[in-house]
RNA sequence: GCGCCCAUAGCUCAACUGGACAGAGCGUUGGACUACGAAUCCAAAGGUUGCAGGUUCGAAUCCUGCUGGGCGCACCA
């Protein structure tokens, strides 16, 4: 909120010397404003006069300097220094963030949240596993990833989609098929001898011994049976997917078939109109989309010479149709194995004569899991993967979507199984919550001491009517401890966080935002006393801590951990 | 061989996308509860940002070349 002002402010400031003629440089500026790390180079700053001295030939100091005398603050700051070789520094005034945290008061954090989404639609493409064999902590990984990302989206207004892509298509699901058909023969007393290449995993044996409980027939031929138990099992796994997913927190919007691409006619259709702008052409029995018009990249086959479509083709179809329902935005959430498969994607939107730059895809690195120290391996075929599911029984879901929160998301991740399971001080997660409790706990006890607290409930705007001395105004002009500023603009600063995060669509920016929040509560609950004999005092505090309590569980809210009130 | 990503305190990671003296947590050492929750706080020690150059007012961040790790480079999915 004050962050923007700021920017204002310098744009109006140049404006003013470009009119006087002081500055002769005609383009309009973008100006960075940002919180410096030292806390003596004031709240915000701006290098702006490092960015305009080649264009104006002068210093930068020189620069900020008359750049500093011409920024009417309009009563924002306490005072405009020009610092360094220069920098701009603003110190606000206290009275202005204790204004800001009265706002929020009144009418609550969602009336001030950046709508820089305003009008857009944004369709979140992940997870997206084929239904072969359960999630294992990787597409967990994903899964919070874009689940939070999609909050964090909606919050500054965008209109977000979730969605799963179903790779019902494909020879993976005919694999599955055969895998249980011979589990199936073995149940059955035949001798099989495992082949390679084909699912072994516990789950396919669970499948089979299912179907043999549930009385199913299967079909005689071993194709038909295959068929049957292709869509059979896949659907049993997917109920299984769709069932974790639900457990950790994560619910899609839709559910879009690969088939359903195909039954359509999409796909065909798709690639007609490549072959007719001259971007597909055929060799060696088989279609090529020429890759090479717009990436560095080879040229790749999108019919082979068996007549079956590729996965790329079905993923162009698919594409395109994502852009035709109406969305501005496209956000696949992609394994980093995947990332070759980027420039050809982004090759295919353009040479449908979309805008690439619609779409995003976002790089989940892996993940290793620690026990003991020591990383677990993992390996699906082998059926020794670690599953999502097991993770999430054993460290709970507010862990498990913390923990993944915790890096960007391009990096690896190693996951501490017995960190996370830790209900101590070395778990990060508790520590927010933690601070939520004993918010809670401070506001039960002041019910408990008579301190009148009207409605700690959410809608009330006047929480502290008739706080102790009888007065309904509460007096902010009391909270100046230094920790109590520190948390002030803490609190404010959430909605740069919320708008930088969703700009970069870097959700663990709002995790290591909410550590550094509460780290700020916990070190003033240290400092001061809530509940003290001044009961004006009491009740500014009081009201610092209401708006505080709100962030949290904002914050918490997106990121989709929860916040107890005892724990 | 070509391409993408990563390398930051003993460990796990940040650093607002080029900003000012590189910050947290864990671990180590020392301190703070007979009033609001010690799952907390305060303090100290800990660094040539893998190496070598370059770009500029300024580089962990951008460019080049190495070293070491991950991942891609199918008429696979």
């Amino acid at each position: 909120m004050i962050r923007k002002k700021i920017a204002e402010l310098i744009r109006e400031a140049y404006k003013g010397c470009k009119d006087k003629g002081i500055f002769i440089y005609d383009a309009d500026i973008e100006p960075i404003v940002e919180i410096p790390r030292e806390s003596d180079f004031g709240d915000y700053s701006t290098n702006i006069a490092f960015i305009l001295a080649p264009k104006l030939r002068k210093s930068p100091r020189d620069i900020a300097n008359v750049l500093a005398e011409h920024i009417d603050s309009k009563g924002l700051c306490e005072k405009i220094d020009v610092a360094g070789k220069g920098f701009i520094n603003f110190h606000i005034k206290d009275t202005v963030w204790r204004s800001g945290l009265k706002d929020l008061f009144e009418k609550g954090i969602d009336a001030f949240m950046p709508h820089i989404g305003e009008g857009r639609r944004v369709l979140i493409e992940f997870v997206s596993a084929n239904p072969t064999g359960p999630l294992h902590i990787g597409h967990g990984r994903g899964a919070v990833v874009g689940d939070v990302l999609a909050n964090i989206l909606s919050s500054v207004k965008y209109d977000v989609s979730r969605e799963y892509y179903i790779n019902d298509a494909g020879r993976q699901i005919a694999t599955l098929g055969e895998s249980t058909y011979l589990r199936l023969l073995e149940i059955k007393g035949e001798k099989i001898d495992f082949p390679d290449g084909l699912y072994k995993g516990e789950y396919i044996k669970d499948i089979a011994a299912m179907l043999i409980q549930m009385g199913i027939e299967i079909p005689d031929k071993r194709d038909d049976a295959i068929r049957f138990l292709s869509q059979f099992s896949s659907n049993i796994v997917m109920e299984g997917i769709k069932k974790d997913l639900l457990d950790f927190g994560v619910v899609f919007d839709s559910y879009f078939r690969e088939t359903e691409l195909y039954q359509s006619g999409m796909v065909d259709d798709t690639i007609e109109g490549l072959r007719s702008r001259g971007i597909a052409y055929e060799k060696d029995g088989a279609l090529w989309f020429k890759t090479g018009l717009f990436e560095k990249d080879e040229d790749r086959v999108l019919i082979k010479s068996d007549g079956e479509k590729t996965y790329f083709a079905s993923d162009i179809a698919y594409h395109r149709n994502k852009i035709k329902r109406g969305y501005d935005t496209l956000i696949d959430i992609w394994g980093s194995d995947h990332h070759g498969y980027i420039p050809r994607l982004k090759a295919s939107l353009e040479a449908l004569g979309e805008d690439r730059e619609r779409l995003k895809v976002i790089l989940i690195q892996f993940v290793t899991l620690l026990k003991d120290g020591k990383p677990i391996g993992m390996s699906t075929r082998a059926g020794q993967f670690t599953t999502l599911r097991e993770v999430l029984d054993e460290v709970g879901r507010d862990a498990a979507r913390f923990f993944f929160l915790m890096r960007k998301s391009d990096a690896h991740l190693e996951f501490d199984l017995d960190l996370a399971k830790k209900t101590s001080n070395e778990n990060p997660v508790y520590y927010v919550q933690y601070a939520n409790a004993r918010i809670e706990s401070i506001f039960r006890n002041a019910r408990e001491q008579g301190i009148l607290i009207k409605g700690i409930t959410e809608g009330t705007q006047q929480p502290f009517e008739g706080v102790a001395s009888g007065k309904t105004d509460i007096n902010i002009g009391l909270l100046k401890l230094r920790e109590e500023m520190d948390l002030i603009k803490g609190i404010i600063h959430f909605y740069d966080v919320i708008e930088g995060s969703a700009k970069s669509l870097e959700p663990h920016r709002l995790t290591f935002y909410l550590i550094d929040l509460v780290g700020r509560f916990h070190s003033y609950y240290n400092k001061a006393r809530i509940l003290n004999e001044n009961s004006e005092l009491t009740a500014a505090r009081l009201m610092l801590l209401y708006v505080l309590q709100k962030v949290i569980k904002y914050g918490l809210k997106i990121l989709g951990v929860s916040a107890p009130d005892k724990m």
